[in-house]
DNA sequence: ATGAAAGCGCTAACAG
DNA sequence: CTGTTAGCGCTTTCAT
């Protein structure tokens, strides 16, 4: 792919100044008479000329391009939560002027991300080298959507074991106490703390906990298929199920109403994501909300900062927000 | 923003050969003894050496970025075909080593596209000047989702008017006479072509159009509400409705559910877009499936091929498929 | 306020 | 096969 011509010193020519000047105008730089930048301008406008953003990064040695990093990875990317990210942080770029650079990737390979001025990575999964490799590279780098113990990198993220211990507990303050839960892939944090969560909120009650109860899926709907049907197929099958996404919720709920049963009559279910669509299953589904919209803001300011040179480091936990619906009972 | 240091030389050194080697094997040119080859890779690994795609697409006068440019115009950016492109693009472009430059552009400003080495504008929404520009540039660009007869540009779109043609002809053939439209927001093409589609359907098949029964929205759920208890409260109400998107079908199904109708027996619904979600509501709803994935593909090789010397523009239109399941009768 | 000149890190002829 | 030498288009001292 080639790039174009029109430079930088034939609109110093057409205005009859130094490229240095024609530099000055093009940052705004104060020191240029209203003559001057006027005439500049003009020939700007004239021979519709853009700057190299390549040259200009290359000989700054600065640049406004922020890479987010998106795991490929089935589960998680074809979820409601990547869709989200992307928007928020995409949105926000355009008002700051900041250019995106989208990578999803497939995991491996330490990439190319020496073109971005900093880096948000959105989950690790698969690609802890990579963020490894920026640190070290002293890139400013954020981590969303997990949080990052051992590492010293600003990381925002979700809480999910709280959240799903809130869940699992109205569930309990509700009555339940025989209560499935419907994992996501522990290949993802998220899923993993969920899971903990779950547990958490049942040991805090003296309910113990019954290992077929328990059923580990990638995210899909296939999978939270299959996963009903076997917590339906137990002999003693549970009165409600905490599902790790809404996704797989309505999934669950579907299947359950295949069989004739209903929700929440016969079975309570609850979701997690508050994905808009939870809303218009055959049952608005009782859900945990989680601040992606806000995770995502909160990540690219911190990003910001950290490229301004701010030092320390940040690690957040954002709070989550149980949000009854009528799928519970 | 600030970039990093270790720089081409310092691997010359490390390795004891000049620069142009270190190119060289940088640029997998074959030209290279074993020996050397071999030393430099070991200097790279030992520096963590990355060279600096600004210098490389500078000194090249190359770059292997493509920019994907979408309006952020709520109604079409907070759907499901947004992310569908977004996923479609981004994943081959991981594939394809390309870098994505995602623009989530607000639509007025000739913003600096100049360092990518192609754009792919899906939709043209407010930004046309840039399309323009772009093109004035002899930047390599392909529109997608948007037929642009016009000016001398590749693009891909969706047979939208053959689809919505396809879908009303379906009710028409169960029997509907009263077909009513809830419309997308007519600043999009789709939305436009949609209700053409709509109307020579009818047209067609001798059934005088009733300007009540077509609503025009935004696409959003709201409007989509709005939409349909207008259409329920008609002294002659509709028994079908073809609406413009799938999300939208889903609200219009959930108002007629509230109202105590049901829905196909009462009403018929068929969607558009064939988006996962329209399989779990109550109803799985029947919908016209616009190949988006395979859209973002052929934009992007469309758009590699131009990048590789392609000369002739190519205007695409991807034909839709009904896809039947449960809502209309 | 303005310009000359020296790079930024790399690629691309061009010799050898 | 390898190194030398120009730039790519812009920013940035440093003079003036």
């Amino acid at each position: 792919m080639e790039t174009k011509k029109t430079n930088i010193t034939e609109v110093a020519e057409l205005a009859g100044v130094s490229i240095t000047t024609v530099s000055r105008v093009i940052n705004k730089a104060t020191s240029v008479s209203e003559a001057n930048r006027r005439k500049v301008e003009e020939a700007i406008r004239k021979l519709k000329f853009v700057p190299s953003p390549y040259a200009q990064a290359l000989a700054s040695g600065k640049n406004n391009t922020v890479a987010l990093i998106i795991p490929r990875y089935e589960g998680l990317f074809y979820s409601y939560y990547a869709l989200e990210l992307i928007r928020g942080i995409g949105t926000l770029c355009d008002v700051l002027k900041l250019d995106l650079l989208l990578h999803l990737t497939a995991g491996r390979d330490i990439f190319n991300c020496k073109s971005a001025g900093g880096i948000i990575f959105a989950d690790i999964i698969g690609n802890r080298s990579q963020l490894e490799w920026a640190l070290r590279e002293g890139i400013p780098t954020v981590v969303i959507n997990s949080f990052v113990d051992d590492l010293e990198v600003s990381c925002i993220a979700i809480d999910n074991m709280g959240g799903a211990k809130e869940a699992v507990k109205y569930l309990i303050s509700l009555g339940h106490t025989k209560i499935a839960h419907i994992a996501g892939d522990t290949i993802s944090q998220a899923a993993v703390l969920r899971l903990e969560g779950y547990e958490k909120a049942l040991a805090e009650h003296g309910i113990s906990e019954n290992q077929e109860y328990i059923v580990k899926t990638d995210y899909s709907r296939g999978q939270a298929r299959q996963a009903t049907e076997k917590l339906l197929g137990l002999k003693d099958p549970p009165t409600a199920i905490f599902v790790a996404s809404d996704s797989m919720a309505l999934e669950a709920m579907a299947v359950i109403m295949e069989k004739g049963r209903k929700v929440p009559q016969d079975i309570s279910i609850i979701g997690f994501d508050d994905n808009p669509s939870s809303l218009y299953g055959p049952v608005a589904i009782t859900t945990v909300r989680q601040p992606l919209i806000k995770m995502a803001e909160e990540g690219l300011k911190e990003l910001y900062s950290l490229t301004k040179g701010k030092k320390e480091i940040r690690k957040t936990l954002l709070p989550t927000e149980l949000i009854i619906r009528d799928s519970c009972k």
